[in-house]
DNA sequence: GCTCTGAATGCTGCATACAAAATAATTGCT
DNA sequence: AGCAATTATTTTGTATGCAGCATTCAGAGC
């Protein structure tokens, strides 16, 4: 039973087919990629039409995910017009960094009092996987761990809603940083702070860590800024 | 490109089509305020059937308002199995307001520095309102205002995504918060709380204000935990 | 030449129809 | 009677069809 459903007729060569059992989870992680990864640029109109045909499902499942992606926020809902894909402003950015630095800093907090030992070595494990990564020069698996080890960090307040909110924000903010290529010297400086992080975790020292937190941010901002400019 | 829009150009820029959205937004709305007010108990099984017909519409449109409150948090989907109402442990509700309490301290303190006077005044206004409320012994109003103000407090920081954030994790508990009926003493701290906050904000003093929206979210955690054991 | 009007087209929004999965009911066997 | 297996029924998941709104474009009127 591999091949035995929709085949839409007459669209480009490669099959762009979904395969995971649940389409709704599919359709889903395939439409974020398409946004993040720019496929689907801001501002565009998503036509039900096309992209259903495109991703080999019919419109209603297709619907399903736009209206939960547009409660993440990564779509807007245009009354009997559709679904656009969100444009984020510079402030709107600036604003979401803003909370960004705000969670992982009581986040960063929470954890020096009530983290593991074996949750923090966990984190520092994908430090060292990440500094691999800066060594090699491979950008793309460093963003991931990037990402993987803020994740990490939030994770250790043990806090669902907290995982949550930051989840959101780092998601409407993934396609942004995707586009940010820093130059080498300010890829070293975040390399710099993720370690000066993982030192004050290390150390528990919560002032030190929502410190470091904080510039960090910062330094992020200025790299999604410049990536903003050109 | 100038969009679509001036086609007359006569007439208010913004024309009146309220409800065109329909059904999506009137099915939303509905369902939330039957999670809210407990119409469909946690943990309780959505037919998606029984639930179109009773609210006389279709299966499609109630099952992508589904979708919408499952992003929010709101619902549960299982797959091939439904959605459920999503039941929240103890844990879960003290880890929310745990989060609120951050994000409305960073809005305070925000506001304290950035907010107009007008804006400041707006919210004291709506303090105003409450005590009314009180006074009269309205329980259902002054809780509407309570919810307002904490919302104008955080618009006050005038960040989009601070605002989104809050006012999911404040969706998420509004159920909880509806079930909350503090005693009139208790009732009083509260008022007495609020006007302290007010206070703090029009004298502009981010660190007393953030003092008294920790106490504040403390003795909510309280009130709420007395009406989950109560 | 320009604006306005109205038909044509395409797309969204909703409902219905169909397929697959899960739950409930029933039968058959020990 | 108890339990397993199987069938029946309910419910979810997906596709398709249809009506109405929106956008476009052609032509009439100025």
């Amino acid at each position: 039973m591999e091949e035995s459903r929709i085949r839409s007729a007459g669209l480009p060569e490669t099959p762009n087919r979904i395969e995971r059992h649940s389409l709704h989870d599919a359709i889903l992680t395939r439409l974020r990629d398409m946004i993040i990864e720019g496929e689907l640029a801001p501002g565009t109109r998503i036509n039900e039409g096309q992209v259903g045909a495109f991703l080999g499902v019919s419109r209603t499942p297709l619907r399903e995910a736009i209206k939960f992606l547009a409660s993440e926020g990564l779509i807007e809902l245009i009354p009997s017009r559709g679904a656009v894909v969100k444009k984020f402003t510079a402030k709107e950015v600036r604003d979401m960094i803003d909370v960004i630095r705000t969670l992982e800093q009581h986040a960063g907090r929470t954890a020096c009092a009530t983290a593991s030992d074996a949750g923090i070595a966990h984190v520092r494990a994908l430090h060292d996987q990440m500094i691999g990564c800066y060594q090699r020069g491979d950008r793309l698996a460093y963003y991931k761990l990037n990402q993987a080890i803020h994740s990490a960090i939030v994770a250790l307040a043990d806090n669902a809603a907290l995982a949550d909110v930051h989840q959101l924000l780092q998601t409407r903010l993934k396609r942004i940083r995707f586009i940010g290529h820093e130059g080498p010297q300010k890829w070293a400086g975040a390399v710099a702070e993720h370690e000066e992080m993982i030192a004050a975790l290390e150390a528990r020292d919560p002032d030190r860590l929502a410190a470091i937190i904080g510039e960090h941010m910062d330094q992020a901002w200025n790299r999604v800024q410049d990536g903003l400019e050109g």
